[in-house]
DNA sequence: GCCAACGTTGGC
DNA sequence: GCCAACGTTGGC
């Protein structure tokens, strides 16, 4: 799950502990917050446009997708005029803070390691901020640390 | 700051 | 419903 560390990194959620993910603005990942995300799942915290890209961190989701406020919300960067309360248009789960890695798993590490080749954030031109992986990649993933 | 690649928009 | 044009994203 990427963010921006400008915005959101994994020291805001460390301080956190939980936080409502919201702002993602994509239909299939919106899908798969509705439809494949579960609670007690585990997720990788990805850091984007940033100094040291790659995965931050560790975290849980603690709840399953919930309206996402900030879509009604005017002064949001977020505001979509076209959501209606009683149908809102994105949602977001809600994640709780696990661990911060000792050191940034780097999107260039990832990409150099054949294992890993099938991986999305690996993949030219993937725009999807939040992407699935399998609990074996997921695994592998952890031993690179 | 560049630019490839994508998603969205809107005229037809 | 197509698709060209546009805006956005994000790694480099």
């Amino acid at each position: 799950m990427k963010s921006e560390p400008d915005t959101f990194s994994i020291d805001d959620l460390e301080q956190s502990e939980t936080q409502f993910w919201d702002g993602v603005r994509n239909y299939r990942v919106r899908n798969m917050f509705r439809d494949k995300m579960q609670v007690r799942d585990r997720a990788l915290f990805y850091h984007s446009s940033c100094k040291e890209i790659g995965l931050a961190g560790e975290m849980e989701i603690i709840k399953g997708a919930t309206a996402d406020s900030t879509q009604f919300e005017p002064k949001s960067d977020y505001y979509d005029p076209g959501a209606k309360k009683d149908t809102p248009r994105w949602l977001g789960p809600t994640v709780r803070f696990v661990k911060k890695f000792k050191r940034i798993i780097t999107l260039p590490e990832i990409k150099n390691n054949p294992n890993f080749q099938k991986l999305l954030i690996v993949e030219k031109g993937n725009r999807l901020s939040v992407t699935e992986i399998t609990r074996a990649e997921y695994i592998e993933l952890k031993k690179l640390i």
